[in-house]
RNA sequence: GGUGCCUUAGCUCAGUUGGUAGAGCAAUGGACUGAAAAUCCAUGUGUCCCUGGUUCGAUUCCUGGAGGCACCA
């Protein structure tokens, strides 16, 4: 039996990865999975870029808007789901195309993550409120004697990271560090990985155009129909959040839209930099011709 | 054409009683195990417009020039 690849597309934002994911999904005759934590949202479109009718007619395209932001949804949930879908389409196809920004959820896919219990979300809201009414010394003095391992490690400075390592040392009763560097599910798959790279000033016109189009695309009416819901985490989002701020009334049009360009450039540098870990990764040109990509993919997995 | 003011980091500007300089924003580097488009950490990058002069030493003072702004003609 041949071996079975995913193909993980990879890059920073706007730099091309729908595009490129489509091309070779058709070269090789199969389909894609999105691990883009934005794109699982069904109320949300013009801000996330999602692909258009015509490119997710080109290509079977999995978690795209197959949620809704009123969901309760993690890369756990992610990891879960994508692994069962793998399976399936691994018994008809010997590649299998991903794409995404979210460096994360590719990683929860292509290395899998530790396993962790459920935790009652009641647990994460009093955190929460402890953070805000006494600070995050208190969050800090907690880890420090639940998990004086973790707390050692952790970036001590970090809300999120204290309450998620917090969260477990409550509901499980047992260090979150305890939790970490388990056995975990074997992959029945290889794995490669194509970044798709260009200069820094590229990318970042490439961004700031494509803020414009957004704008032009209708972004104002698709955000402003979903600020009843602004506190939802899916959309504490790059180019929703400026433009609540917009709506409220504390800034301007113009300095909103030109916080979500700058929120977006700082955004890619952040992918970049996760991608950038991983030393296998194949990096090609944003412009670089779909037949020396599939090359390159083909000299790697034949050999 | 005349007079006055200005020219310092990518931008807006501060400053040096003469010892080659620093804020904000922008930017750059990094971390990341169920909030990840989230969250957090670190970092000053410079022909001080040009040219002569005075001086041990000029971004700073003086001469001349260039560019900008304002007012007067």
């Amino acid at each position: 039996m041949a071996d079975k690849w995913l193909i993980s597309i990879i890059g920073p934002t706007a730099i091309g990865k729908t595009s490129l994911a489509i091309k070779l999904a058709q070269h090789f005759g199969t389909e894609i999975i999105s691990a883009d934590s934005r794109q699982f949202f069904k109320e949300m479109s013009i801000g996330t870029a999602v692909p258009s009718k015509e490119e997710l007619a080109a290509a079977k395209h999995h978690f795209i808007q197959n949620i809704s932001i009123f969901d309760p949804y993690s890369v756990g949930d992610f990891e879960r789901e994508a692994i069962s879908l793998l399976q399936k389409l691994f018994s008809i196809n010997d590649i299998v195309i991903m794409v995404g920004g979210s460096g994360l959820y590719i990683d929860a896919v292509t290395k899998g993550l530790d396993k962790f219990p459920e935790i009652d979300p009641a647990i994460r809201t009093r955190l929460n409120e402890l953070l805000k009414v006494v600070g995050i010394s208190a969050l800090q003095k907690q880890l420090s004697d639940l998990d004086p391992e973790y707390y050692q490690k952790v970036d001590i400075d970090n809300p999120h990271r204290l309450i998620r390592a917090l969260e477990i040392c409550i509901g499980a009763g047992k260090p979150f560090s305890s939790f970490l560097d388990q056995e975990k599910d074997p992959r029945e798959f290889k794995t490669l990985s194509l970044g798709i790279d260009a200069d820094r000033k590229i990318i970042y016109d490439r961004i700031n155009q494509r803020v414009d189009l957004m704008v032009k695309a209708g972004l104002l009416e698709e955000v402003k129909s979903l600020e009843p819901y602004k506190s939802l985490n899916a959309l504490q989002t790059v180019g929703y959040r400026e433009l609540f701020k917009y709506f409220e009334g504390d800034w301007t049009l113009d300095f909103a839209i030109s916080e979500i360009k700058k929120n977006s450039r700082r955004f890619a540098k952040r992918q970049l930099t996760w991608f950038k870990k991983n030393e296998e990764t194949i990096w090609v040109n944003y412009q670089e011709d779909i037949k020396d990509i599939v090359e390159k993919i083909n000299q790697k997995i034949t050999s």
